[in-house]
DNA sequence: TGTATTTTATTTGTCGACAGAAAATATTTC
DNA sequence: GAAATATTTTCTGTCGACAAATAAAATACA
């Protein structure tokens, strides 16, 4: 005997922030892959609330990119376009660059305490070999320089990009568990050097050569899999 | 006798767009000025729909920073922060920029036609001197460029930050009703001629010197302003 | 008369229900 | 047996209604 779920006592207005941090986090990390329909019948039997605050989190996460709903329709998780992704390496880049050069130039110390805290993390995943909190908490570590800055705009970009790329790494990673490149953390190391000394200029060039590392990684991954694949 | 509005044959999911293309055009011209709170009942029965299409329209236009929802009570126009104005320039600038030199790397020929016509209307404007016309068509001219320039983040940060400045120069032509500068026709010929050569260097210097004109331009309309409240 | 407290009213957040649109399935026709 | 058509099913988009939360009004009290 299917029982229904009881409708769990709840602050009013909660309920939306729930679904959009559960359905956030699955996309981002593909437990529900690229393409996946999402039901909202389902998914209000499995949370036990009405369809309305699901509705309202999927609107939240199309007009953030993370979904696309088709007319009539099941919403669908969007597709990652491997056609274009050197849009996405270029604007990644840019914002690296950008952040981090505000970072360098208006900084606080209560700033500089949360960027090492997040560079703690990132090290600790490293040095674990775990791939997972890796992109996590290197996510994390940008975010935090993000918000140094100071501007909402290149905040709120950067943002955007770092989940995309969230999904793109945890794509490969979850596939080939590499070796994870211990040069990463001497980079943020030298990020954060160059921050806190208020140089802009070189605060630059190390975001820019630190992107540049990471879009060839990536590509490196994407090369290997695309020979994968023809090999089968 | 007030008479209920008749429930109109629409099209089934054509409701949230009318919604959500009435408010943002009165919010971005200023009809609904930063501040005005949105009563989503009022609306729905002007508009003779329920509140559900209404309330995902304003769940849009939050994502987008257009408006703010105050938990449990309305939610209202979101306010132009004064005090960070430099961040918009900052990024409004770097935009104009990066567009800019994309364009003038992958344009193609239509996209050519679309700017051109789009600089013809931005000169009939500011012939005309209709200064909320050439507000809206300056907006459309960079958005071709930015769309030419076929980077979807580019052109989506450019878009929101050309609406953010729609609302602002709306406001001070609204009440100044200045001489239109009509060197900004020629600046934007210019930006056209460097981007049909291809010229990447060139456009991105023209697009800061456009973007430092117009930011230059805004900054004195503000500081007249508030000599004007002082004066009072 | 001014402040504190209770009552009322307004408005949001959530719900269950129903109708319309696709997709899936069954049925007919050749 | 295959293609075309009809039927059913499933799921979205919209609706009206109700309850919680806040603001406004009214009342009590000093």
């Amino acid at each position: 005997m299917t029982r229904k779920p009881k409708a769990v006592e709840r602050k009013r207005g909660s309920g939306v922030q729930i679904v959009y941090s559960i359905l956030r986090d699955d996309i981002l990390d593909l437990t529900l892959p690229p393409g996946s329909p999402i039901d909202e019948i389902q998914l209000s039997e499995r949370l036990s609330m009405s369809r309305t605050p699901i509705r309202e989190a999927l609107v939240r996460l199309a007009s953030e990119g993370l979904v696309t709903t088709l007319p009539n329709r099941s919403t669908v998780v969007s597709n990652i376009d491997f056609m274009n992704l050197h849009t996405f390496f270029d604007a990644m880049t840019l914002m690296y660059r950008v952040t981090t050069r505000l970072a360098a130039q208006c900084h606080t110390p209560a700033d500089m305490d949360a960027i090492r805290a997040r560079q703690v993390d990132f090290a600790a995943a490293v040095e674990a070999q775990d791939a997972l909190a890796m992109i996590a908490t290197n996510r994390e570590f940008h975010a935090v320089i993000a918000r140094a800055g100071r501007n909402p705009y290149y905040e709120a970009l950067c943002l955007r990009l770092l989940d995309e790329g969230r999904r793109l790494l945890r794509m490969y990673y979850s596939s080939f568990d590499d070796q994870l490149p211990k040069q990463y953390v001497q980079e943020h190391e030298d990020l954060i050097d160059a921050i806190t000394a208020r140089d802009v200029d070189r605060a630059d060039a190390l975001a820019s050569a630190h992107a540049d590392q990471i879009v060839q990684q990536i590509q490196t991954l994407i090369a290997r899999d695309k020979r994968q694949h023809i090999s089968l």
